[in-house]
DNA sequence: TGTTAGCACTCAATACAAGTGAGTGCTAAC
DNA sequence: GTTAGCACTCACTTGTATTGAGTGCTAACA
């Protein structure tokens, strides 16, 4: 168990390295108001933390730096819930000035102006197009062969689809059969759309529709979902200019990280809250010096998308952490307004 | 006036140093089979080819480079007109296999192997859709006040439109502007929308649609085409493990040009047939080290679009060239065959 | 006259030694 | 429990020497 020196003492050494990216030696230390002992007794200190494993040396002389048990320790204990500050409050607000209509694009600005409040990268999921529900289905015939069908989701969202038809249908006979999805798949999640073309849709065209069997295979080929959501980044090369990253080595890795890696399978998985991944808790070997903060935004009750900050593990965790709880619960707000309450 | 000789050692210091990235001296060079001269001539003829700014040291007793002036020379007429390797041709051939339909599909496939082959970065821009014309226009209505306008191009584009309605219009009377609209516009480059829509649609509505002046106006707000053409990117970070930005602050000011910059206007630029713009030919500062290679793809004669590779100025041209060539020739000749021909 | 051998010279890169300063651990005194 | 003192460690800097690849120049050669 920790004394409560011990934790003032590991609170500043993380501080203030967060700050000046130095490793913290006792007569610095010593120095600070807040801290009314002598380098040798800081020393005692630090050395018991670092046994337990809190803080470490870069080489055997060196001033201490947090372990990533240290982080952990901070974000979970030690980290005063901070408000966020005024001028935060003001260009974050900006986000919800504009007028909004297509949630893409809001979650575009929203990804762009985190990113250059917290000079890290950012990046914003969602929202989650398989969890939205459909809105309106309209199939344009191009030319005998080739038409359009365009999906307008619950949320703003539209998705194009090219779909291809066996022979040539009259517009009539489409409008017939445009008119019938929509009747059925109105407010269905996209999920579900499949099954319950079959289920539903089917014995209505049977009546209805000629060669019924084949519109709806090419229906079921054609109108699946993407499985993949959006993914929006902002100040993709911040982390760059991080002086945490100055070995050309870990930035090429970095950046194909970004550029390439599989990031949406890593942030969408944390649901709900704020969640604070530190170093290697990151199982992506070159986030290894990395931390992502992540927290989720929702419409009504129901989450829709996560907003991720991707930064180096001496991240500014009071301040990034305090932005993004503001950020979510306002964009959460602002949306479930937008998207329930209108109606 | 360079004599044979010079010609020939510039050309083989040239290949020497793009294959190796180390400044070549007199002694290497002279063992090479092509030049039976010894070290003392060829540092004769080195002083010469220095001496009119074709090649350069790095240090006062450090073997040769070329400089741009050198790069420029070899472009123009050292450059044997390669022809592309049989491998690569079977791996360019792999972007015409898979079915061709959305164009924008082929080219971003078009950037990722063009990339996977070179190594360096490819930006694939286009197809350029204010060139495009109007094939169908669609406008879904969604609730009173927005609706979903779908443009449909001939090459196969589909683009989204939120439109704001100024009051609830009922169904039948849109129908009917839809049909105008086709009938009226179809074609049309988009460029050339927005005038034809006052000139031609104009009267006609007066006379059959209520409210004329006012869906005009709608229209004319909300349906202009994005002026920004799309880019698609290969490789992003291919440059990133070039030994030749082994520097950190170069790293940082590239890929921000690649991520923010507007390598869109500077590559749009180039029209028709291969260019190459080495270093400081790139009027970008963070590209001084970079050569970019162009070339143009089209339907018809009409260009379209551009192809090109990012790479640094010690790039592999003969091999780059050649490919884009071939690659460029076939994907014309593809997109033609298939947009042109077929209807 | 063009080509080559020889030689002195330059410079980046590397290795090594010494000095400096920030920091540590330990012990003994307060 | 706290602190002063001291020996020690190690990264970093500075200075010096060595090496090797390469050059320019000159004189000799074919």
């Amino acid at each position: 168990m920790l004394t409560q020196r011990q934790l003032n003492i590991l609170q500043i050494i993380i501080d203030d390295f967060i700050s000046t990216n130095e490793p913290v030696g006792s007569r610095s230390l010593s120095k600070k108001a807040e801290i009314p002992y002598s380098p040798a007794t800081i020393r005692n200190e630090m050395a018991d933390l670092e046994e337990m494993g809190y803080i470490e040396k870069t080489h055997i002389s060196s001033g201490r730096v947090p372990s990533e048990k240290g982080y952990r320790y901070y974000v979970d204990h030690l980290l005063a819930p901070q408000n966020i500050q005024q001028e935060d409050v003001q260009k974050l607000k900006t986000v919800f000035e504009e007028r909004l209509i297509e949630l893409e694009q809001i979650v575009q600005n929203s990804a762009r102006i985190l990113s250059e409040m917290t000079n890290y990268t950012a990046i914003v999921l969602g929202p989650a197009v398989h969890d939205n529900h459909l809105r309106k289905i309209q199939i344009m015939p191009l030319d005998k062969k080739t038409a359009v069908a365009v999906i307008v989701t619950d949320t703003g969202h539209i998705e194009n689809k090219m779909i291809y038809l066996q022979d040539g249908y009259d517009s009539a006979e489409i409008e017939k059969m445009v008119s019938i999805l929509n009747e059925r798949l109105q407010g269905v999640p996209l999920t579900q759309i499949h099954s319950k073309l079959r289920q539903e849709v089917g014995n209505i065209f049977k009546e209805r529709v000629q060669d019924y069997d084949q519109v709806l295979g090419m229906l079921e080929r054609d109108l699946y979902v993407p499985s993949k959501e959006k993914v929006f980044y902002g100040g993709k090369t911040n982390i760059l200019s991080q002086p945490d990253f100055n070995d050309i080595g870990k930035i090429r890795m970095l950046m194909q990280v970004i550029e390439e890696g599989n990031l949406y399978e890593m942030i969408a998985k944390n649901k709900g809250g704020i969640n604070v991944k530190i170093g290697t808790e990151n199982e992506n070997l070159a986030l290894n010096d990395c931390s992502i903060v992540t927290a989720t935004y929702s419409i009504g009750d129901q989450n829709i998308g996560t907003i991720a900050i991707l930064g180096p593990t001496r991240m500014e965790y009071a301040r990034v952490i305090g932005l993004l709880k503001y950020f979510s619960n306002h964009l959460s707000k602002s949306l479930t307004d937008l998207y329930l309450e209108e109606r």
